[in-house]
DNA sequence: CGGCATCCGGGAAGATACTG
DNA sequence: CAGTATCTTCCCGGATGCCG
């Protein structure tokens, strides 16, 4: 009958963003999509641990709420995908602010596995505007099926997820993980190649540049028991 | 007992955000706690749907993660309090940003009731800086048991929940509801005061000027069925 | 008054299997 | 590939009662 819907329902514009984003699911699947639409399968095996049911019934959702739309895949691709509506974009710099307080909460581990598009994101959410000033670089990025560029200029971060052009000042091939821990976990550049966990073409001084443009994690401190 | 958390748990800083703001009545009790802490008592009355022991779980479940801190109050006042910790803090940001899109829902309604401290956090976080940018003003609000300040300076505005000092430019005294029909709706001052919903003493001239440095609601469209 | 502990009902999320 | 259907588990919220 009414049909309670355990939202919030005030006048309060944050807590009504949460109740539009704070429901399972909802956020990492805006995050995936970030960078372009997607098909049902690729979200559900980008996000790895969500179940079909679930990631339906959330996408039903969404679309009623004007967060995504249903797109028809252009010829030769089949079949159809999920976008951001352009209300769902303007959600990025919701991504910025909750990443960087979330990065620095007690509980945060950054060497846990991350989906590419997630990484990539950082690449631009986390960076030092002031260590990055006078740094203008094209880089590529290999992360498993897809392929993304980040454009650095002065300070300023662009990124995408498209084929590599052939201006390229460097290209990463690597999981996720291991460029996280490059840029965020300051491992060397050395290590991450010995491994077998990350090759470098292009100049690999813009990436060994690239890895000091993030700043390393500052947690918050608990206090004492 | 493997004792599932339902948490994203990866590496990505904006869910973990998610995993720590997400749940149930954490974010509005950050809310609350934003202008300083309070007491058990008053958070339950001010969220008013709140149950006893449900926020009797949050608060500890926020304690541990490091958001808020328990806190003694100084005599003459007895018993404890809760206050956000320096990091709690740190997630204005996020309220801001998150505020902002929220506003363009289309499901939202900015004429729902509203606790005073979410009316005056919407002051600060709506703002439009190109119309504050020539206002400067410290303008008082009385709301319910409360009383707050405003101050205008130069597209800024700092909040505080403080006992209202004698140098203020105009002083408010109305419910949230009130205020926010004035700021966010555009309804006119004078249709509030005649309905009985407001009062104004000091200089009215600023008052009006306040109410138009926030822009008109301008909710996303839903693409046509 | 200011919490904390326990039980209960309903609903949301997860796992698995299955279909067009 | 793109979802349904079913079943189980877990979480939320209400009511009640206890304790300092």
């Amino acid at each position: 009958m009414p049909l309670k819907k355990r939202q919030y329902d005030d006048a309060c514009a944050a807590t009504h963003a949460i109740d539009m984003l704070g429901q399972r699911w909802v956020l990492p699947v805006m995050r995936e999509l970030m960078l372009g639409p997607k098909r049902f399968t690729d979200l559900k095996s980008d996000l790895r641990t969500i179940s079909a049911n679930v990631l339906t019934q959330r996408l039903e959702m969404m679309e009623e709420r004007g967060v995504i739309t249903r797109l028809r895949l252009a010829p030769p691709a089949s079949g159809q995908a999920y976008g951001l509506t352009p209300w769902g974009y303007q959600a990025a710099p919701i991504f910025q602010t909750m990443a960087r307080w979330g990065a620095r909460s007690p509980e945060h581990d950054p060497a846990a596995p991350m989906s590419a598009t997630s990484l990539v994101l950082s690449l631009r959410s986390m960076v030092d505007p002031e260590r990055a000033a006078g740094f203008c670089a094209l880089v590529g990025l290999h992360l498993g099926r897809e392929t993304f560029t980040v454009d650095y200029n002065s300070g300023a971060v662009a990124i995408a997820r498209r084929t590599l052009p052939q201006d390229l000042d460097a290209v990463i091939t690597a999981d996720p993980d291991a460029v996280a821990a490059l840029v965020h976990c300051a491992v060397p550049l050395i290590d991450l190649e010995t491994h077998g966990r990350m090759a470098v073409s292009g100049d690999r001084f813009v990436i060994e540049r690239m890895a000091t443009l993030y700043p390393p994690c500052t947690r918050a401190q608990l206090p004492p028991e």
